[in-house]
Parts: structure tokens; C-alpha cells; sequence
DNA sequence: TATGAATGAGCCTTCATTCAT
DNA sequence: AATGAATGAAGGCTCATTCAT
């Protein structure tokens, strides 16, 4: 493999892990096997490698698993939202999730939560469309689909569902292990995140916001 | 105010802003306005720093916002539930939240993606008997209390939609910035995140998981 | 026991172990069981501690072993010597040398290969009318007492064997343990240096130095 | 010259004059005119870069004079024992000894005093045969050649002189100035000690150690 | 007399980057 | 295309010292 390619790689799971500033150069050339130097070579700097890891693992990870299976237009919204977030657990956390690289799914997981100036290009390129995708799915399963507010609401919900199985898997394990995903119960993750969901949207549909009487705050 | 004090408040900001290893002790004893020598003196060193603060910030978070209400004994599960989703979000959120000091949560939150060797006693002490409340009320919500393991997978889910606000308000900003969490909207964002566990719950008790034909794996 | 006494029993100790540089105030104050700012209340600054110990440490140890024994003036220049010889031994070695505190041989011998400047005050004081009572002693063992030059050259000579096991303990234990001086063998050790020493002047006051045939320098 | 190479030889005169801890890596990096990092780049640490010194030091100090000169194997004795002592004086005191780098003995004459970890290795490797070297000479200048004891006591005497004066010129200076060692008159103060040593070995040999009247402790 | 709190200086080390090859 | 050598900046930590009590 070429050494640009073995750099990619081995920074794909090294900032992933560590995120951007406390993973070193030196520690991914040494998971490369390649020079320190090599890396300002071919990526200019640390920023830039970030950068193409990130660029490589959206792109990557949208052809892999595109958000709608091509044959889904002509299923039901139920079929297609349960469609959604099994692809959404597989770019996730399936080994072959984002370009096939393990760790990557942690590298996204981070861009969330304190994004890097690379970030921008990617919610427009990617999330933005992949959000719209949902968000029109909630809105065939909802009888006023002129209500964007609740949708996005609901939307949301879904999304975080997903985020915090790559997101918060180290605590998961500690208080549910069963629920720590694996490679053998991806499917059955993702199942259960469809039912809670659809439940959700439907409850979220027949409820009068108003109706709620304000709780005293705490 | 006291320097001891001073300085955590500072370091529960900028740890939760920067991550532990990117945060600087240079950086927290300026926005302290102290010496750096004094981390030293007060904390032993950097990580006792860090402990000192995310113990605080739990042992405050719990006590400001208990995940019960005392008056809640007697209320239904349901409105049970709603006092814990609007408590948890307050917690996280809240000015007041994690010992009224902001950005503890995001603290809170990077601990979960990434703990430290410091966090297996705050999961012993705090999230824990936390996690086993809300499984109680979901279960009161349920005809088969027994069924343990979907208790904790809706637990899970209500618990990674919390999460997400507190963690994920970067990309909130960008794709629905009305749902950027704020002081004014915290109530209504937790009815909704309510509404939509609540129908979850419900979707999850009605349905028997080997009912959903097995999805092709994408 | 004050104080002030026990700082410099622990400095005593602690500086002729790790050097002044290597020697913290910290060490010291915890092992003396006291406040740091204590030493600096007592003893002005570090430097001013590690000044009072050095000249107490000399003051206490030509007390306690005195070069001469008030009764050796009438004794044969054998007996004075070899009285010389031991008492240099106590001194650097004893428990009950320099003060009765362990470790302040060190403190000496270290002073003779890196002098601090409060050096200069205690060769004054002590060291040269010492070196003086050697030089007067090898001169009663010579016939020819006005060769100033091998008495010195002696003296030196004797005075580095005896400075010599107090300063290389070290390396005596590694290649020679039976000759690491302790409590018991003190008095072997110096009889074995007074017997080496005596055949030593012998040998140069019966060599006229111009006989030795120029060594090819190597 | 090479970067490693200035910074060697910085560091063997600044670890020589200041000890271990007191020397710091800015002041040898000043010294040879490199950068600080320099020294961590080519000897990891500021102890592998002591360890490297202190090797090459003894290395070169004992290529550059063999305790034995080659055509000394058919010398007598006592010839034999006149070139070590002088091999030593030069080995500590020339400006050519331990690889020609000046202040190098003051480095290993601090290795006696308190060694290093790094000086284990450096015991086994060139100071135990050197010594064993030593006492052979001894032993043929003595009748009773299985008295080791009196061998490794004479050996050691003879050791401690020419440390002595690499040890502990400071002192020298300050009491008998004409034998500060200079590159001037080492053939004179070696030639005093191999004479005074002479006498020495034979005075040992010739008297029974118990016709000593144990004396009177002091 | 003695101490806890706080400080400024300095040290070792690490890091991303550059340069000559 | 790739590398070993070298650098400047910055970070965590330690230390001797001071100050208010």
C-alpha cells in the first residue's frame, strides 16, 4: 500500500480516537510506518491530513451506504425511515462503516460535538441533504405535513438516538453492556431505534403542544 | 472569591471547552486570574485538577437538580418521567446546571465519548442508580415489567436524545438553529423529547420485536 | 526536639546525600517534619541553611575528635600518626563523627571536590592548621625537615586514602565490600592506611626523586 | 563538526563541573551551539544523553591509555606499577585523557562519589579489570601472594591518591598549591605517588598486622 | 515561633514544522 | 517520493521564596 494511503488510514483511527489536537504526527507515521516528514509532504500539515481523513471518510462512508436504497422510492415511509437508520447504525459502527476503516465512526461522532473549521463544507455537502432526506420521510408519516417544527423535533430525536450509540458506546458498556454495539447486533439496535421512533412520531403528531400544562420549573 | 475556587470555575469551562489534553494549565490560571504555580499547589497537578472538577460538577448537578422530586413519590409514572427528562435537561443545560457554572456540561458530556480514568467513580456513585430510576419508571409504564432489556433500551433512548442537546449543539446550530438549546426553550425542548419517549415507550410495549421481517442488510 | 535543630539534623543528612543543588528545601522540611517557610524564617534561604549546617557539622566534629589527643604530645611521631590517621576515620565515618549526624561525611567530603564559597571561611578555620599538624607530624618521621615539599607530597598522599573511603563508598562496596568501612572494621581500615602511610614516607625520604630514570610519557 | 558531536562534548564538560541535576540541558545546548531539542532528538533525554558520555568517556579514556602498555609484559613489577599510576594520572588529569575532552574526570570522579544507574554497566566493564589488573601488580611485589585482603587494602590506597587529585583539587589549590596537577607536573605527582605506594606495599608486606597494639579508641 | 497560600523563574520534554538530501 | 536532522514554540511541573496571619 502506498504511503499516503497507510498515512490516511492510521490517522482515520488515530484522531479518531484521540481527537484533533491530543493525537500526534509522530504517533500516526509510527502506525503508518512511515517518516514524520512524509506527512508534511503529502498533506502539507497536521490540519491538512485532518482534512482529507475527514473529506475521505464522508465521501467514502455516503457511497457505501447511501442514505436511500435506490429501489426504496417505491416502498412505504415506514420502510424507507427503517431503511434510514439501519444505514445510519451501519456508516456508524459497522466495519465497513466510513471507507471500511475502523474508528472512524468516533472521528464523525467528535466533528458533532466540537466541529473543526473542515466541518463547514461537510454539513453542506453532506448532512444538510441527509437531515432533508429524514425530515420528508417524518413528513409522509405525519397527517400535517406542513408542520416543518415538530418534524425537525422529530427528526432530532432519531438522529441523537443513532449519535449516542457511536457516540457514548464507553458508557453504554458500562451500564448495559447487552446494548453495546456490536457487529452482531447492529440490526437489532437499529430495529429497536425505528419502533421507539415511530412511536414517537406518532405521538409527537397526535399531541397538541399546548395541551401539556407547564411543569413548575425545578 | 478564593483562588482554589477561582480556578476550578475556570477549569470546569475550559476542560469542557478544549478536552483534557488540549486545555492548557497556562490558559485556565490566566482566565482565573492566577498563578500557574497554584494548580500545583491546589490540585497536585493538571489531572487532580480535572478530577477535582467533575467530581464537583456531579456532586453539585445532583444536589441543585435531584433526578426525583421529593413531591414526586405519589404522581404517576408519567408525569415521573417528564420531571426526569426536565431535570436532566436542566442539569446539562441549565445556567444553573453542574454547580451553576456553564460549560460543565459539555465536561460532562466529552466524559461520556472519552472517560477518563476518573469516571468509573462517577458512574458507580452518580449515573448508575440514575440510569436504574428511569428503567423503574419506564417499567411502571410497561404491562410486562419484567421485560428488563427493553426497559433499557428505551433508557437508552431517552437518554441519548438528552445527550444530544448537550453534546451535539454545534451541528443543532447549523441544520436547526430553532432548536439550539437555550434558557428560554429548555422546557419545550424537553416536552418534546417527553412526548416522543413517551409514544416510544408505548411502541416498544405493542409490539413484538420478532414481528419486523428481518431487514436485508444494506 | 526545636525546630530549628531538626531542620538541620534532616539538612545535614539530605545535602551530603543529593548535593546542594539536588537537595530541595521541600525533602528537608518533610523529613524534618516541618513548615517549608520555616527554613526560610530560621535560616534566612537555602543557602544560609546549608552555611550553618557545613559549619556546625565542622565545629562538632574537630570537638568531638580533636586531631590531637591532649596526651599524644608526648608520644613518638608513630603513635601521633597513627593517632592522626584515626581520628580522620571517626571523623568522616563514625556515627558520632561530625555531630553525631549520619551522612555528614558526605557533606564534607563533597565540599572538597565542589566547594561552595562558604568553603573558604572553614579552611581557614580548620583544614589548614589541620593539614599543618600532618605536616609537622611527617617531619619528626624525616630525616631531612626542611624538604617541605615531600612532607607535603605525603600528606596529600595520606590524606586522599583517608578522604578516599569516605567519598567512594560506593565503589568500594562494588569492588571491594570487605573494605566498605563500617562501625566495625574503622579501626582495621586505619590501622592498614597508617601502616601503608608509614612505609610510604620511608620509602620517599630514602629516595632522592632525580634517581628515577624519566618515564617515557605514555 | 556534527551537532551530536558539539553536544557531547558540551555535556561532558558541563556534567563534569555541575553534576547530573544541576546541569541543565539549556546550558549544554547553549554550550554547543545547537538547539535544546537537538539533544532530546539524538539521545532521547537528558539521562541518555549522560548515559552516552559517560560511555564514550570511559571507552575512549581506555583506548586512548590501556592501563598496560604493550611492551610492559616483560617489565619487572615494579615498572608495571609506575605505568598504571602514570596511565591513570593521565587518564584523569590530561588534557587528552577520557577522549581528549576536557573536564571529563571531574565526571567520573563524581561517578565514584554518588554513580548514576548508567554506572553499573560501566563497574563490570572497565573499572573491575582494571582493578584486578592492579592487584596482579601488587601481588607480584608481594611474597605472600595469596593474601588478597592485603592486595585489594594496598590497591585501593594506591586508587585513592590519584583520585585524590582529580578529586579534589579545589582543596589542593587551597593548602598546597605546587601540586595542583597541571599538565606540567603530573610525571612529578605520579612518580611521588607510585614511590610513596611502593614504600607502602612493602611495609604492608613486612609487618603482621596483629603486632599492632590495638589502639586506645578515640 | 511557625504556617498555609501564592508567586515568578526556570527546567525538561514534546510537538509540528522545515530543510537539505 | 521520501527521509534524517534540526528548530522554535509551548506545555506541565518543580523550586525557592515571600506574605499575611
Amino acid at each position: 500500500m502506498p504511503t499516503k494511503k497507510r498515512i490516511m488510514n492510521a490517522a482515520g483511527e488515530i484522531f479518531g480516537q484521540d481527537g484533533f489536537k491530543a493525537a500526534t504526527i509522530r504517533k500516526i507515521a509510527t502506525a503508518a510506518q512511515a517518516n514524520v516528514a512524509a506527512i508534511n509532504y503529502h498533506f502539507r500539515d497536521k490540519q491538512g491530513l485532518y482534512l482529507a481523513v475527514l473529506e475521505d471518510t464522508f465521501s467514502k462512508g455516503f457511497q457505501r451506504f447511501p442514505a436511500d436504497g435506490e429501489t426504496d422510492n417505491d416502498k412505504g415511509p415506514e420502510q424507507r425511515l427503517r431503511t434510514f437508520i439501519h444505514k445510519m447504525f451501519y456508516r456508524f459502527l459497522s466495519n465497513e462503516g466510513w471507507g471500511g476503516i475502523s474508528g472512524r465512526g468516533k472521528l464523525i461522532a467528535r466533528e458533532f460535538f466540537e466541529p473543526t473549521p473542515a466541518f463547514e463544507n461537510i454539513v453542506e455537502t453532506y448532512i444538510t441533504p441527509h437531515k432533508q432526506m429524514l425530515v420528508s420521510i417524518i413528513a409522509e408519516l405525519s397527517p400535517d405535513k406542513a408542520d416543518k417544527d415538530k418534524q425537525l423535533a422529530c427528526a432530532i430525536s432519531i438522529i441523537g438516538q443513532c449519535v449516542y450509540y457511536a457516540f457514548a458506546s464507553p458508557i453504554i458498556k458500562r451500564i448495559a453492556p447487552a446494548f453495546m454495539p456490536t457487529q452482531q447486533n447492529l440490526d437489532r439496535l437499529a430495529d429497536h431505534v425505528f419502533l421507539f421512533s415511530l412511536g414517537g412520531i406518532q405521538q409527537i403528531n397526535n399531541t397538541d403542544i399546548t395541551t401539556i400544562d407547564i411543569l413548575e420549573t425545578p
